[in-house]
DNA sequence: TTCCAGGCCATCT
DNA sequence: AGATGGCATGGA
């Protein structure tokens, strides 16, 4: 269907609308409690709090007012983990590739509506535990395939707990992620943004190294290391929405330019 | 062909 | 500490 998205959150297999009244939620099997949803889509979250609170800068403004309903989502720990462990120095389409891959080899089958294609969850740490490395690597994942089955073996022996994560500062857990074989700060800043709940946490990446130095740099080449250094004072407790707005505001300017040179 | 990708790590000064 | 090259794989 056009105008909405479908996908799976969690175990459930779910299709959004936005309509008029708000949004529109369908699922393949009766649902009477919504706090999965409400929960990942962040739906009790004060956006005039949050707004208020970053700072006032004409590339941050522009990018907010052109993306105005983008909102941060809440993902489950394990599925973030592991999803950004196998997004390191990848192309975003071929991440979802692998992803999607990986969800139809080892997750577990969800009802889905009739005339809709099957689809799967996201596998536990558990299941990924129980592959073999060889296993991992014929889902083209590369040298990643390694830091993912640590990963899943730490997770899955109750090693890391992510969870209890969200108890501690950001910097503790983020200490804990980076611990882990091919979880440096970038990976780990995601796993606190998008899953831990931790809004200050800002990951720079190279989308956000491009725009922190076209709107704060100019003229300049920081390191990636100043870069960190720069956003993590500068944007404060909800940095993380501004990283979102400036990553999705470069990533469509890279699109129409890339459209532009095809006329 | 060469370069780069939602980085990270080992290995140098 | 800080800089450099390698890493699997695929698309431009």
């Amino acid at each position: 269907v056009n105008n909405s998205w479908t996908g799976v959150i969690g175990q459930h297999w779910v299709r959004l609308q936005q309509t008029d009244e708000g949004i529109l939620a369908e699922t393949s099997t009766p649902s009477e409690d919504w706090t999965w949803l409400v929960n990942y889509l962040q739906l009790e979250v004060n956006f005039h709090e949050v707004m208020a609170a970053l700072p006032r800068h004409p590339v941050l403004t522009r990018a907010i007012s052109l993306h105005a309903g983008l909102r941060l989502l809440r993902q489950d720990p394990w599925e973030c983990l592991a999803s950004f462990i196998l997004s390191s120095n990848k192309k975003i389409v071929h991440i979802k590739c692998i992803v999607n891959d990986l969800c139809e080899q080892y997750g577990n089958p969800v009802t889905t509506m009739s005339g809709d294609p099957s689809a799967h969850a996201f596998p536990s740490a558990e299941r990924i535990a129980g592959c073999r490395e060889l296993d991992l690597r014929a889902l083209r994942m590369g040298f990643r395939a390694s830091y993912l089955l640590n990963a899943a073996e730490a997770v899955a022996s109750g090693r890391l707990s992510l969870n209890q994560l969200s108890h501690l500062t950001a910097s503790e857990a983020r200490e804990a992620l980076t611990r882990l074989p091919g979880v440096g700060r970038k990976i780990a800043d995601c796993v606190l943004l998008f899953s831990l709940g931790f809004n200050e946490a800002f990951p720079v990446d190279v989308w956000i190294t491009r725009a922190l130095q076209a709107g704060w740099f100019p003229g300049q080449t920081p390191k990636l290391r100043e870069l960190v250094a720069f956003s993590e004072s500068y944007f404060g407790r909800y940095g993380g929405y501004a990283q979102q707005y400036l990553f999705h505001h470069a990533r469509l300017e890279a699109t129409n330019f890339r459209s532009e040179l095809a006329e």
